[in-house]
DNA sequence: TTGTATGCGTTATCAT
DNA sequence: ATGATAACGCATACAA
């Protein structure tokens, strides 16, 4: 069992003292070259590593990044959470995750980062916070980043445009002829679900056509079902002709009910759907549906991270925002007046 | 700025020695009830938390565990991610991950886990390597557990029993009388691959069916398409009745080219697939398909990996494995003789 | 029972 | 230019 080896043993084979060591292998400082060889050749005989626990402690600097969701296995939060881990591992950084569902856990997950002196936190929480006096993330003292969160206090933020994104969708129905269409979305306790919401109303009140409240699915909750509420849409008197669902389950809900219903799609119902890459490929007929690129957002929120970090950048919070693509399939047709 | 406050604060504020704190904190050695009380109220008082980081470097105990896994994005891969880092938060570690597609970046994530001291490593690599003196998880002095992976050298393993689950999908095709079964599954460079393959075979061979490699497709780099291989399949003089496709773009691939000649699921075409929960409902008609449970398998994952760090269980290597299920839904149909 | 002192492995500040 | 030594914040062996 051989112990490890540290800058003392390194400085004891080379016959220097450990300072020395240390300003070799860090490049502060003088050192001549004899010295230099001589130490170098001993570390690189010995195979030192420097202890990053031990360096930590010492520089105060942990090179890790903490990154807070509510799911890791919530296919868009996994995207992003993968495409930032290949840029912060890039820039030499680590990543330590922790999945929260409550504000108090947000606490608690916030208050250990700040305890293990992470250097950052990106975060987009399943709360926003509207009062900053209790928000776990404007006490701390680390650079944060939010995504796509409205939060009650300015903070960097990655958004991704919703209420445009939705606007050009409903759009697209409008133009094809759809009057009574159906909009099935997260809740409006987020932004997501709240920004795709007013693009949405944005994009029927520039057309002339009144916002009817009965079309709308926003659950609050998963308890509810977005089966029964599809099924309750078609038995409406003037039932939808089209349907917007932007989240996986709704939208295999809302499809499941259409075709128990004897609909078939274009035909007796245009659907624009969401999804990743993956998913989106595996309904038939191709569904028409909003993208944005991951590698976008995860750049950008990594870009800002590393910004505060280093200090560089403004000292007011920064905002950016994603667009979406409409990305056109076979899943929506025009409708006769 | 407010400097942090360490044992040192609490002890001049307590008029205690910094020894007695650490010992009241921690239940370690003797403290008088006097004592106790003074110290607990100034820690309270000053809103002390210890410093991770020093403890660390104190105790050896980073109480944190690293996971290493090709990429996050992956489906499978993010929902045993998920649940694994639900169950060690539970149990007071927190994860470390890093994605890692090649050897080098294997050995590299290795490493840097030991060098963080972190006190397990949890992995699923991209690669078995067959010998274990170039393995970097043989070299790795941390406890390891492996996750679905047959590795060149023994570890604790969970892993899923993809040759039983495709030996029952294969009988469930042929019980309905299909002969000519075409099986899309992932490369046979890695454990879930070549299991799958096995399963299959067996299932023919028990049947007293040849095995035909013509039917038979394992990609080994992403550049080759599912599609034109389906393609290629249809145009076969006789073609395949049924596939079995594990792989969600392998799935999608199949299913396009099918329907794009023409043919019907389940008249013209028997399918069995593969997915998380989200995505198997988004398929009409309802894809009968093959199911695990991450959570069944994180909680091994976990069970085995605390085991291993805290010096319990046995010293020898564990396998454990976890059960497919065949969940039934309407994409097969018998086919008359 | 409590205080003192040393060490974890590093970097940084002093002398020399 | 280099060596000795303090300090990061904690836990612990040992002395009192």
């Amino acid at each position: 069992m051989s112990k490890r080896i540290s800058v003392r043993d390194v400085a004891a084979a080379a016959g220097v003292a450990v300072g020395s060591v240390s300003r070799v292998l860090n490049d502060s400082g003088y050192a001549s070259q004899s010295l230099r060889r001589r130490v170098l050749e001993a570390a690189e005989r010995l195979g030192y590593e420097p202890d990053f626990t031990a360096r930590h402690l010492r520089t105060g600097r942990s090179k890790t990044i903490g990154y807070l969701l509510p799911n890791i296995a919530n296919p868009f939060l996994a995207a992003h959470l993968s495409e930032v881990e290949r840029l912060t591992q890039a820039a030499g950084y680590s990543l330590l995750v922790g999945s929260s569902e409550h504000p108090s856990r947000d606490r608690e997950l916030v208050a250990f980062f700040e305890n293990r002196r992470l250097e950052g936190i990106i975060a987009s929480p399943s709360y926003e916070y509207p009062d900053p006096r209790v928000c776990p993330f404007t006490q701390c003292k680390l650079p944060v980043v939010i995504v796509d969160r409205a939060m009650g206090h300015d903070f960097d933020t990655v958004q991704i445009d919703h209420a445009d994104g939705m606007r050009r969708a409903t759009d697209y129905l409008l133009t094809l002829g759809h009057r009574r269409i159906a909009l099935f979305v997260s809740s409006a306790s987020l932004r997501p679900g709240r920004e795709k919401l007013i693009g949405y109303q944005a994009a029927l009140h520039a057309a002339g056509i009144p916002y009817d409240d009965a079309l709308v699915y926003m659950p609050n909750s998963w308890i509810e079902s977005s089966r029964q509420r599809m099924a309750q849409l078609l038995a409406l008197p003037s039932p939808p002709t089209a349907i917007i669902a932007l989240g996986t389950r709704m939208l295999s809900g809302a499809i499941h009910v259409a075709h128990e219903a004897g609909m078939a799609i274009p035909r007796d119902l245009s659907v624009i759907g969401i999804g990743t890459m993956e998913t989106l490929d595996l309904m038939r007929p191709p569904v028409t549906a909003l993208r944005y690129s991951f590698e976008r957002s995860a750049q950008i929120t990594v870009q800002l991270m590393m910004e505060r970090i280093s200090g560089a950048g403004p000292l007011e919070p920064r905002k950016v925002t994603i667009p979406w693509d409409l990305v056109i399939g076979a899943s929506c047709t025009s409708r006769a007046a």
